[in-house]
DNA sequence: CTCAATTTGTTCGTATGTATG
DNA sequence: ACATACATACGAACAAATTGA
């Protein structure tokens, strides 16, 4: 049932388990079924078992009691948080409605700019900022951004110390033309993983953000990596 | 340096590998590091160098010759074709140009809507449509649809044999007044896996779409599964 | 043609992890 | 908890193929 992948068995079903608690297939606080049900549901041995229900015990999210049973300790239905931003209006929004610390990373402070996709013209000068985001004490997205060195250095304090994005939008000097977007689901690597607290490999959004200036300029360049389970994206087929 | 995940070290080496290739970073037709340096990069015994190795080579994205190296034998880096549409429009255009041939499942034909998302009125009654969709010979998603059944009887033929969309978009009897769809990275269970022919627990990407006539009725619903790695979502923020 | 350098492939011993019944 | 089997991982040494001097 499980042999096209080569990921060990246990952590096969520890996911099913979590997918099943996520859905609310299982929900929160009630008995999931008894080792011998599951036995026949997943066609793995006891031990197979207990070593998926070790790890979702060790993160909180089951807890078993000799003789009475294993139960939903940690409610997962309601966990995606993050939704990807498709305006400029949401996006704003969304930032600044985030209660979030952040953590700068070390850094050449300016770095030649490479986009991972063709859109717009390098300016002259950019401040590298690199820094996490938590929510919740938790980090929840490493972002990498290039800022037009002229408008980083109108606030330095600001733009170190908050989320870019609002205070560019609230800026009337500054008039962002275009503002485009690309996201893919890519597997996080060693840096990446050290970061948000994942495994090396697990699976990662990565996105790319760029604003231009009416002269098709890149004013602001952002590389944003999130935990790929708290995306959602909601699309209005019909927006326009 | 691997220590937070539990899959096995080849693996995750396996996909780092994979990720270099895909960005470019070890481009096609090219040779990559020796093992020697790729011991020293990630710090791991040439066995489980081998082990990776060996599971890129299964399929054909590296060639390995003894006395000369290790080349990357395939072009990932152009890998993601399949945009999430952003607009109806775009879907309509999407599914249209893709060469794709489906494959029917069974199923109970009528079965009771759940949507995923509170969006519109249950309608009176649904064709169920489970079907694969492939694209060169690969399968690249897992569809099932609730189609009104007053629209499907209007055309049996025609709706399963061919993508619905473009001819739900195509009538003129029928008025789509609301579209929207919620996308989110799960991991896949045991049956979408055999179909997409990927392991159990890797991540895909879940779409569920839904249409809406003017009476707020669901005329279509749909859930749709794809292999996480093939997605590409690309955003005006500005469009509006 | 031969030799040396380079590079992948294999083997050994050992230890630990995974999985079954 | 036990007996068993197989997979994963390390380090080190050795073997075999390719290239170019």
């Amino acid at each position: 049932m499980f042999q096209k992948s080569r990921v060990p068995l246990y952590l096969q079903v520890a996911r099913l388990m979590r997918h099943k608690i996520e859905n609310g297939d299982w929900p929160y606080g009630e008995q999931i079924p008894t080792l011998d049900e599951l036995e026949r549901e997943y066609k793995v041995s006891r031990i197979t078992l207990r070593g998926a229900l070790d790890q979702l015990e060790a993160v909180g999210i089951v807890k078993r009691t000799r003789g009475l049973g294993t139960f939903v300790a940690k409610d997962l239905s309601e966990q995606r948080w993050f939704k990807l931003a498709s305006s400029m209006d949401e996006l704003v929004r969304t930032v600044a409605d985030l209660k979030i610390r952040l953590l700068p990373l070390q850094g050449d402070a300016s770095q030649p700019l490479a986009p991972a996709f063709n859109f717009g013209l390098a300016g002259p000068a950019y401040e590298r900022l690199r820094r996490v985001h938590y929510h919740n004490e938790e980090p929840y997205c490493l972002i990498e951004i290039h800022l037009d060195k002229k408008i980083f250095d109108s606030d330095p304090q600001g733009f170190s110390s908050a989320p870019v994005v609002p205070q560019l939008a609230a800026r009337k000097d500054v008039k962002i033309a275009h503002a485009k977007q690309v996201m893919r689901i890519t597997v996080s690597d060693e840096d990446t993983a050290a970061h948000l607290d994942i495994g090396v490999g697990d699976p990662i959004a990565d996105v790319c953000r760029v604003f231009l200036d009416e002269r098709m300029q890149i004013i602001y360049y952002a590389h944003i990596q999130y935990p790929a389970q708290m995306i959602q994206i909601e699309t209005d087929l019909l927006r326009c």
